[in-house]
DNA sequence: TCCATTTGACCCAC
DNA sequence: GTGGGTCAAATGGA
């Protein structure tokens, strides 16, 4: 658990390095732009921007990997999924702890599947739901989506699953998109590390972001979690909530853990307008960082040696 | 008629 | 044996 502790610790520490140096690449950039007149030697003002917008794709990688992480613990604590925690509090602690296999079962994390954490469960490409299913110790039913250019032979799928009332959803992706279609809306390049938890982390290229992808069926998407059946299968009327889309930049502004790329931001109207916009909805570097304390403090909430 | 969604059933990893 | 992932028939909307 210390271990864990000191490994959020690490993230926060890259994360404000991220941040800041791309802060400072911002700051050239901007002399750059108030005085063009360069030197030989001097950094050009597309390597400027390349330089910022790697380093808010880094930094949003490891947001969402300590959001993840701490997601998943702090859900393990809630409903008293730790082994130890569930036998402790029966008061029977001299008897043995059996193992729960129960709902241990999870599909294998390749290098071609990356996690987020979205507010919206819009992406900007083409989705055709194939499931869904209540999932043990979720309040709310995942769904599972596939491209919708599969006779295309893509597989990109997709799993979205609402964290909890607030609109926060975390989408699994599995397999790039092949597809003509849709495939210059997907982050690629994203980071894989060897531990499942470790591997949240992604990015995003900058250069290929959409700003304003909006399917048809954005609308459904939203609505589908706003009921659950108790049914291992999920079976009911969709409840037909009005989700207003032109809410969706108040709740990025607000502040989200991870954003998408794809959130429509300000169109620019030029190649740098384009690209910044990448950043548009970044949370500021203080929020973050307080952010991120205040979540890393929680842990301490937690009886630590449950862990 | 076509296409997307729903949903019960099945398969398989654990 | 159980839970998660997928299939595919049924259903509904455009």
């Amino acid at each position: 658990m210390r271990n864990l502790k000191e490994n959020l610790r690490a993230k926060e520490k890259r994360l404000m390095e991220e941040l800041l140096a791309g802060k400072n690449s911002a700051i050239q950039l901007r002399t750059l732009l108030l005085n063009p007149v360069q030197d030989e030697g001097s950094i050009s003002s597309l390597q400027l921007s390349k330089n910022i917008l790697r380093s808010f794709d880094y930094g949003i990688s490891i947001a969402s990997s300590c959001t993840a992480i701490l997601s998943a613990k702090i859900a393990a604590v809630d409903c008293g999924g730790g082994d130890s925690g569930g036998s402790t509090s029966s008061g029977e602690g001299t008897k043995k702890v059996v193992k729960d296999r129960r709902g241990c079962y999870k599909r294998k994390r390749t290098s071609d599947s990356w996690m987020k954490e979205s507010p919206t469960v819009e992406d900007g490409c083409g989705w055709r739901k194939y499931g869904q299913k209540l999932i043990l110790h979720s309040k709310f039913p995942r769904c599972y989506y596939r491209c919708t250019n599969k006779s295309q032979g893509c597989k990109a799928k997709k799993q979205v699953q609402k964290i909890n009332e607030d609109p926060l959803y975390q989408i699994t992706y599995f397999s790039h998109h092949t597809c003509t279609d849709t495939q210059m809306m997907l982050p690629h390049d994203h980071i894989v590390e060897p531990d499942p938890m470790e591997s949240n982390l992604l990015s995003f290229q900058g250069s290929n972001y959409n700003h304003s992808p909006k399917p048809a069926n954005v609308s459904l998407l939203k609505q589908e979690f706003e009921a659950v059946d108790t049914q291992r299968t999920v079976g009911f009327p969709y409840a037909k909530s009005c989700l207003n889309t032109s809410s969706w930049h108040g709740i990025i502004g607000a502040g989200c853990k991870v954003l998408s790329p794809t959130i429509p931001a300000v169109p620019g109207d030029d190649d740098l307008g384009e690209e910044a916009s990448g950043l548009y909805s970044c949370a500021s570097m203080n929020s973050f960082h307080g952010l991120l304390d205040m979540e890393v403090d929680q842990l301490g909430d937690i009886d630590i040696e449950e862990w």
